[in-house]
DNA sequence: AATCTGACTTAACACTGTTAAGTAATATTA
DNA sequence: TAATATTACTTAACAGTGTTAAGTCAGATT
């Protein structure tokens, strides 16, 4: 590869930055209903096409974007790394992902509420790395807890006690912005409904002693 | 009113039936993405101008889908209403969601993963009502386990344990149905975890004896 | 018989994602 | 250095969307 090919990828690696964060900062203003190739191109002082020499399509670019958001979704969790029990770890990190949810509820929206149809990823984030990929640190935490005989006896397929774990979680916090504002409901705080339902799950799914 | 009025508003009211059936039909066939207005129009042989005389916009002709849909959802508890037990009652509720949610995954979308920003609802399902509003159902189950002592003692909130025990199997299923296909996750049969995840719950929540 | 009402249509607006074809600047080659 | 090829975009258009103002025409009212 010559210099000068070298430099042009370069630079088209970072013109695709680019469009990645206008496209972040469009999604964070306008929302996901709110966001249109048009509006992004425009803000990038593009044409809507320019974006297609760079991305496949709304739906693939929409899907790197999300990768990208699963990055610091992961580094949530990093504050409950150092919690030493892996169930009070796992209590924790259910409470990060409510916290996740109220703070980025667009990022959210976009990555636990639609449907991204066969997206080849893994571009950023290593999957089955626990240190990247949240689902395989979520995983680690509950093998841990298993190793440590800490669940009922009859459990013993860790992906299908983290799916439990977490599908109960992401339900509070997915109600949470689809229908919080409906008035049928009398909703009560999600935070204190985050503890008492993680709390009771944990302790429904363990050994008593 | 005269007699002839009365039998134009009659005609008026079949017609908007006749349009909600179309709709219905048209979202079960190509979901709630390929729903569109003139889709709708071209089923019952009208122009898309015409649904205007009878909807306001697409958001509340879907609204009024949505709660006709939620009145067959109450249907779906009536196999566990002759349950006594009210904690064996929640877990078959909880079940049944996921079995509605498997069998008419587009209905579910549209009630529960679609926000439907500040209809006037309570027009066909009469909000409070067991017999007809399925979170009053719920309430009153929970209500019941309440009232017998079933659960911990720091647990009074009837409210709060119902939507921390609907937003767990919720989670469950709307994991599924968006997320069911992305190969990142080596997913877990949904029955199985719906069981694990409903006695567990209710286990952790109930007062040990 | 003349008027009015109401159910519906026509035609258009302002959007959307997406593509084929074209252009102008830059890099490569003879 | 001049001719050619590549690259980074733009122009213009297509097919679709929700929605509305204005118009039509049959049937009810007067």
């Amino acid at each position: 590869m010559s210099p000068s090919q070298a430099r042009r990828a370069r630079q088209q690696q970072r013109t695709r930055q680019r469009i990645l964060e206008a496209a972040t900062a469009v999604l964070l203003k306008h929302g996901v209903d709110g966001f249109s190739m048009r509006r992004l191109a425009a803000r990038i002082g593009y044409t809507p096409t320019a974006i297609y020499c760079y991305f496949a399509d709304k739906e693939s670019l929409l899907g790197e974007v999300v990768e990208r958001q699963f990055m610091s979704f992961r580094s949530m969790f990093e504050k409950v790394e150092r919690i030493h029990d892996p169930l009070r770890r796992l209590l924790e990190m259910g409470m990060a992902v409510v916290e996740f949810g109220l703070r980025h509820p667009d990022h959210y929206r976009l990555m636990f509420l639609t449907p991204h149809p066969a997206l080849p990823k893994g571009r950023l984030v290593e999957r089955g790395n626990p240190g990247q990929d949240c689902y395989a640190y979520l995983l680690s935490t509950v093998r841990e807890g298993l190793e440590m005989q800490r669940f009922r006896t009859e459990l013993r397929d860790a992906e299908q006690l983290a799916q439990v774990v977490f599908a109960a979680v992401h339900g509070l916090v997915a109600l949470h912005l689809v229908k919080g504002d409906d008035p049928w409901v009398d909703w009560r705080p999600i935070k204190p409904k985050a503890r008492i339902m993680i709390e009771g799950l944990i302790r429904g799914l363990s050994r008593t002693p």
